[in-house]
DNA sequence: TTTTATTTTTAGACAAATCTAAATATTTAT
DNA sequence: ATAAATATTTAGATTTGTCTAAAAATAAAA
């Protein structure tokens, strides 16, 4: 596979473990930032492998060789973003370009030995799971912090939206991974939420809210 | 640069250090495991961008700009086999492959890091230098083990031929980097050599002999 | 249910990197 | 110096991955 064959399929997983079923041409291409055209010609090829099923005008989807495909690529992207925080002090906002050139290398006793040298982490540094090599891994009980109720605690595990800004933002706020979070109180005029970490109350935005998973304390 | 541009880069690097001067086109395609009208193809391209000098039926040879890029990716590669044994338990014999992947990734902080992570090493597990951010690498006073004379001493500090095979001819017989050696006694018939290494006496072939490089110990 | 808008595919082109076969240039041998 | 051998370049083709523009299919609106 090329990396860009394996771009797609990653692509493809990731939208339709988003939306249900079958990825449109579009919005693959949107997903992509290439034209449909593009998309069409790359998805005939991908069937031609056997990765996806592919019936014109009717979208795309991944073969059961195409998903666990796609699994191994997320299990090496994952491991060398944990591999760049836990080892190389890389912030978590500075591993994913990175990890998106890395996941391409192709060698089992590397990520064999990687993922030894790490402790076989179950998370990589954003919260998403580490596929194991047969692409099964641990799902988590967690929910948005939009939809904790007041009152509420949870432990920030993951993030919705991993792009830099999103998690610079986080930074500069000191919310971080494994933080134990309070809903206060949850303003319904804009759906803002009062909340506390640790000894610091502070206000986050719906759309701040919307993006961060807690893991539901009981109290 | 694409992989392919670097790859023929690092090419015209090994083999003008190795010859005196310009490369041939024919000698370069056997390096590249390439035909001659694929590198006439690629050295106009590389000619483009300034990174060689190439004249028709002349042969080619790298810029300043070109050899500051070769070193660079040397460094990668050398930087990232130097990772594979020491962090990951690879065999010296087992790092060139997966280092031929790595040596293209591009991120200046991974490499400066990857520099820190292994304490800012001067050589490779094959005992070749590791170039600096500007080319700049260490010399070593080293000769073949076929050029130490009968009864001198050296501390072995490279191989000629870092290929698996010859890698792991040395691994059977024992042979390893920091190793002293001290000959005994040479075999003109066949020059091969009879040598002292620890407490373990026995001879070596003339082929052996000479892709090895020592260091001679004075005594 | 036509018409309109959107989505998807096809057709044709292009750059990168390679190949084979043929044409040139250079080197070596006679 | 001429011929033969070797090295190098050109011409034309192929594969991968992309693009634009046009055609065809599907979905939405009137
Ligand atoms: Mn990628
Ligand atoms: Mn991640
Ligand atoms: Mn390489
Ligand atoms: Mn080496």
């Amino acid at each position: 596979m090329t990396h860009s064959e394996e771009n797609y399929i990653k692509g493809i997983y990731h939208l339709s473990e988003a939306g249900a079923g079958s990825v449109s041409t579009t919005t693959l291409a949107t997903h992509m930032e290439t034209k449909p055209s593009s998309v069409t010609d790359m998805i005939k090829r991908l069937a031609g492998k056997e990765l996806v099923n592919y019936k014109k005008y009717q979208g795309v989807r991944l073969t059961e060789q195409g998903q666990l495909k796609a699994l191994q690529i997320i299990r090496k992207h994952r491991l060398w973003e944990t591999f760049l925080v836990e080892k190389l002090d890389f912030n978590w906002d500075e591993v994913h370009e990175v990890a998106e050139q890395l996941e391409h290398i192709k060698s089992d006793m590397l990520v064999d030995r990687l993922d030894a040298l790490l402790d076989y982490p179950d998370y990589d540094p954003h919260g998403d799971p580490i596929p194991d090599k047969d692409g099964a891994f641990k799902t988590r009980d967690k929910k948005l912090l939009a939809n904790l109720g007041p009152g509420k605690s949870g432990q920030c595990v993951g993030v919705v939206d991993s792009s830099a800004a999103y998690l610079k933002f986080l930074d500069k706020h000191g919310i971080a991974l494994g933080d134990s979070i309070t809903v206060l109180e949850r303003e319904e005029f804009d759906q803002s939420l009062k909340i506390r970490i640790g000894t610091r109350n502070f206000s986050v935005s719906q759309r701040i809210a919307s993006n961060l998973y807690v893991k539901p304390i009981e109290n």
